[in-house]
Order: C-alpha cells, then structure tokens, then sequence
DNA sequence: CGCCAGGACGCCC
DNA sequence: GGGCGTCATGGC
C-alpha cells in the first residue's frame, strides 16, 4: 500500500483491494454505496470514526476529508492495508479452486471491525437476508444518532422496547448478548487472546450464538483469521471441491480463503 | 399464496 | 448426537 496526502484527502494505491468486493460482500452492513462520478464511493463508520472513500479506479482510491494521523492510526488497521494479500493468494493459488476463486474476487480484504458491533451484527444476520441486515442495523444506530450502542445503552432495552427494530425472534437475542457484555459475563476483549476452542464455547454461552455466528464473530470481529464460518453456500463448497477436507496448507489463512470461496460460488451459481 | 434469507433453539428419538 | 419444526420479517 502507498499513500499520499493531497489536501484534505488521501489517495491511496493497493492492487489487493476493491470497494464493492471489501464494502459489500457481507462481512460489515453498515457501508452505503452512494452516488458519485468515481467508480464507486461508500459511506460509513468504524466504530464512531466516520469515513467517506471513493474508488477512483482499479486500485486507487481517495479518502475524504482525512488527515494522515487519522488515515495511519485508524483506517490502515480497519482495511487490513499491513497484510500482503498478494503473499496469501499466491499460497492459496496453490490450490485449483481457490486459485478461480482469487482470481474471481482477489480485491476482497478482511476488515478488522469491532467485535461487539460484530457480535451483535451477527446475531441480527441469523435466518436473514443481507439487505434486511442492513435495514436492522440502520434503525438500530438511527435511534443512537447515528452511532453504534454500546452495551450498556443496550443492556438496558428489552424484546419490547426493541421492537422498532423489527428484528423479530432475535430481539432477545441482542437483549442478551447486551447484558451479558456490559456485566462481563462475556469479555469480548478476553474471548479475542482465547485458544479459539475456548473462545468459541464462551461466544456460546450467550443466547442465539451458535456455530455459525461465534465463528463470524471470530472472524470478522477479532481477527482470527483460521475461524471458518460454514454455511449453505461453503457447505456446497466442501461438498463439491473439497470431499476429502478443506487443504491443510490454507487453514490458518481459513477465514480469509472463505470469503473469496463464497464470493466466488454465489456469483456463479 | 409459498419460498427463502450468511441460523439457533427445543424437543424428539 | 443427528433430524426436524419453529421462530419474525420482508422481498420475490
């Protein structure tokens, strides 16, 4: 990655990355592609740092109104721009399907986000579809200015009084992950330095988190970048290309070859 | 109307 | 320990 400062913005250069593939495959949901001349621009926020970031064409992109302090100390860590993707998908290609898969989708890096709004996230995506995700989450911040709750704003709220959300069955869910975060029944900062068996039982231990969602929060709220989150989709993955097991060389990078495989089948199925 | 959406729970055997 | 109905909501 290379950068330079131009004004009130940075540019930024790193072949390893495209907007629409990081943005909005599915692994944060609170991004809003809005219209612009550039080949693409999103808006949206890590944790209450807002941002706005333009794709002026493959490869270079402009962040808006962001100082250099802001843009090293804040969004170099949030897109992941120290890891070598180039290293990991020339390790991947060694394998045929991963190898399409790369190619297919190779601008796709691995966001590290928070890991509660992950948590609760997660929990809200259960049995849904990403749009209505999307919708939740919005509501959800909308109520809080626009900023993401914290636990203890949350732990306070019930099934009822969330129900503007329109979440439906998970509403419990969310009062439950809340409450036990803000109690410190469940240390989302402990769980993160976990043996990952370990972190996935304690993930468990609140209501509505099963395999699927702890591996999420896992992967996409900590970093755990060997969490393999299976669903319909990679199930047909394993089905199809890996009946004798996923490749043992890829396992540690697992999560990250999981993103560019579910790309890669759902587009082309 | 039924089906599905980046699932988890409760209950059954 | 696997199989299956159920859980809200909304788009198609």
């Amino acid at each position: 990655m290379d950068y330079t400062v131009n004004g009130n913005n940075i540019i930024v250069s790193e072949k390893d990355f495209d907007l629409d593939e990081t943005l909005d495959c599915g692994q944060a949901f609170r991004w809003k592609r809005i219209p612009t001349d550039y080949d693409c621009t999103y808006e949206g926020s890590f944790l209450n740092d807002r941002l706005t970031v333009s794709q002026i064409k493959k490869g270079e992109f402009l962040f808006h109104n962001t100082t250099e302090s802001d843009f090293l100390g804040k969004w170099v860590d949030y897109f992941d721009f120290e890891t070598d993707y180039s290293e990991l998908k020339r390790r991947f290609s060694e394998d045929e399907t991963l190898s399409k898969a790369c190619q297919f989708a190779g601008g796709i890096r691995l966001l590290r986000q928070n890991s509660w709004e992950c948590l609760i996230s997660f929990i809200i995506s259960q049995n849904n579809n990403i749009p209505r995700i999307k919708g939740i989450i919005d509501r959800l911040c909308g109520h809080y200015n626009g900023e993401f709750p914290t636990p203890q704003q949350l732990a306070q709220e019930t099934a009822d009084s969330l129900s503007y959300l329109r979440s439906g069955f998970r509403a419990k869910y969310i009062v439950d992950a809340s409450c036990k975060t803000a109690s410190g029944a469940v240390d989302l900062k402990k769980i993160a330095e976990m043996p990952i068996e370990d972190a996935r039982i304690a993930l468990r231990t609140i209501t509505g988190v099963g395999p699927k969602v702890a591996e999420c929060v896992l992967l996409f709220g900590m970093h755990r970048t060997e969490a393999f989150p299976v669903d319909v989709w990679i199930k047909r993955v394993l089905e199809e290309y890996y009946p004798g097991g996923f490749p043992e060389f890829a396992r540690e990078n697992g999560g990250i070859a999981q993103q560019y495989l579910f790309h890669y089948i759902r587009s082309n199925s």
